[in-house]
DNA sequence: CTCCCTGCAAACTGTTTGCAAGTAC
DNA sequence: GTACTTGCAAACAGTTTGCAGGGAG
């Protein structure tokens, strides 16, 4: 596992580039995901929104997780109850471990996975255009607490 | 790839021990579920249901759903907009392969990944209990027609 | 000054729940 | 006959949309 390396102002470049106006709630939510350990909701993010900006939509949170989404900034999460929440992408990265105890994302090397899927890709005629591995288990500081 | 075998009698064998009553509203879904090449959503199954089964409540579907769901026959498919839609749970296998251009899924073996996944287990003392990987991309078919 | 973004409220969709009637056992 | 299942309708939660006012460029 690496550690996350987010900086909060390339997403703000990002979004400029996409054409969008930069405001405050952006740089508000921007910095709620990039900076969260743990994957979250647009619900969620809204709540967090408020407290330091009461006067937060909701819909707007909605609006920005979209376009964030959209902009491959962050990433779904496929948990066992839903797919709501989201994760900062990574750019080199993209297997992802949820520990069912704690509730934090991790971030695992890919490459062995790329090249299980490139493999596959000889050998069945498909063509994979994306992936997405989520491993659930605990980490490694509740496995040594049970 | 290997071929689907799923045997719609040992559906209703497993619920049969769970303890739930044999009905043929089950025996309908169980059906669909089986047959389907195609992820389904519990309102789709409905949709589908009524065909044979006009006064199938929708309820009923949803729960059914649930239950196949719990008893692990069916299993969910994270796909790209959202993830309600289920597909047979096939024992042995749990690769699975979207199309994004005929929507068809396919199954792969997972032997590669159980590998892989094992080994990461050993070097990051996470205990993994639950891994799903999903590809998505052209099936050999579309990638000739393409 | 113009147009995009925001907040609010209402609408919508997919899913769940409560309950009376039906049906398997 | 008893208790689980079903169908219906209402409730619910998360998400989307329409619109008037506000703020960025």
């Amino acid at each position: 596992m690496r550690s996350r390396t987010i900086n909060p102002k390339d997403w703000l470049t990002a979004l400029v580039e996409s054409g969008v106006r930069v405001t405050t709630v952006q740089e508000t939510l921007i910095d709620i995901f990039a900076h969260s350990e743990y994957p979250l909701s647009a619900e969620q993010a809204w709540n967090v929104a408020r407290q330091s900006r009461p006067k937060t939509g909701r819909a707007t949170v909605y609006r920005m997780v979209e376009k964030l989404e959209n902009l491959g900034l962050i990433r779904r999460v496929h948990g066992y109850q839903g797919c709501s929440h989201f994760v900062p992408t990574l750019p080199e990265l993209m297997m992802l471990f949820i520990c069912l105890s704690c509730g934090r994302a991790e971030y695992l090397d890919s490459q062995p996975l790329d090249d299980l899927i490139q493999q596959s890709e000889h050998t069945s005629g498909r063509h994979i255009t994306d992936s997405r591995l989520q491993l659930f288990g605990a980490c490694s500081d509740c496995q040594q607490k049970a």
